[in-house]
DNA sequence: CTTACTTCCGTACCTAGGTACGGAGGTATG
DNA sequence: CATACCTCCGTACCTAGGTACGGAAGTAAG
């Protein structure tokens, strides 16, 4: 129960803290210029410190830019848990979310089919003669 | 036939060439840096010229880009093309591009199966007074 | 010849998500 | 207390694929 109060306390060093996080201390910065993780206030002339909250919040922006949440993104998921109307807005960017990766994988599906397609064509015409039916192909109209 | 040789002849300026490509005149300019394009000899205080192969051009960049190439890979497209040994190589880039298309396709099926879980959890989880499933789920570890 | 477009050319700017640098000052270890 | 590392802070740089700007010079129409 100390250790976690401990833990709690303010006492990592923004390199320690980075480590932890798994990130680089200029990452740990960059978060905080766009606002995703707060600057703890600096002691006059001394060094800020950070806890396992902060630490907790890193992992937290990773996870979601796991699932394809870009930073803008996460800022609002952020935002949202802050507040109390958190569920249904979260559903909601979650939802749309969703329905960019599946118009992604749509997109993308199409063209696997059209790359497997000139693929096995080419693979076809070993007639060396002529020019590559996938060249060919993109100079098609 | 006089027609075609005059399809043929540069006349085009800047403007109306990206205006058949179907691209800006910076884009031109852009692909010119970027060796995608040559820029036709300028002629003592004249205007550069251009014809229907560069339109060709642009659109064969045009059509590969939609393939999910990108423009240093368009460029050895281009390369082989101008090149003898031209059908082998393209089938190996075209692969490689559909190798990475999978890659991408699978990366984001698994990312919609888990943002699909996560969003049945949410709307199953009508309880307002725990917090959201997804929120929760981010702060795992 | 004038007016209004265009071209030419270099350079700066944009998004996203960071990475790198450099100098001044704080800190930890022997 | 000296040495070596760390923090702080601002700013510049990176990739990709362009977009935007601005001034000088060419060009086309009336």
């Amino acid at each position: 129960m100390d250790k976690n109060l401990n833990d709690n306390l303010k006492s990592l060093t923004i390199g320690t803290f980075a480590k932890i996080s798994g990130v680089s201390v200029e990452t740990i910065r960059f978060y905080q210029r766009k606002k995703l993780l707060n600057e703890p206030v600096k002691p006059y002339g001394g060094i800020r410190k950070y806890d396992l909250t902060d630490v907790k919040r890193v992992k937290f922006i990773k996870s979601a830019q796991g699932l394809g949440f870009s930073l803008d993104e996460i800022a609002s998921l952020l935002a949202l848990e802050d507040g109390s109307h958190c569920c249904a807005e979260v559903r909601s960017l979650a939802q749309n979310k969703l329905l960019d990766v599946r118009a992604k994988i749509d997109e993308l599906s199409r063209l696997e089919r059209v790359l497997d397609e000139l693929t096995i064509t080419c693979t076809l015409t070993e007639d060396t003669s002529i020019s590559c039916p996938i060249i060919s192909n993109l100079y098609k109209d």
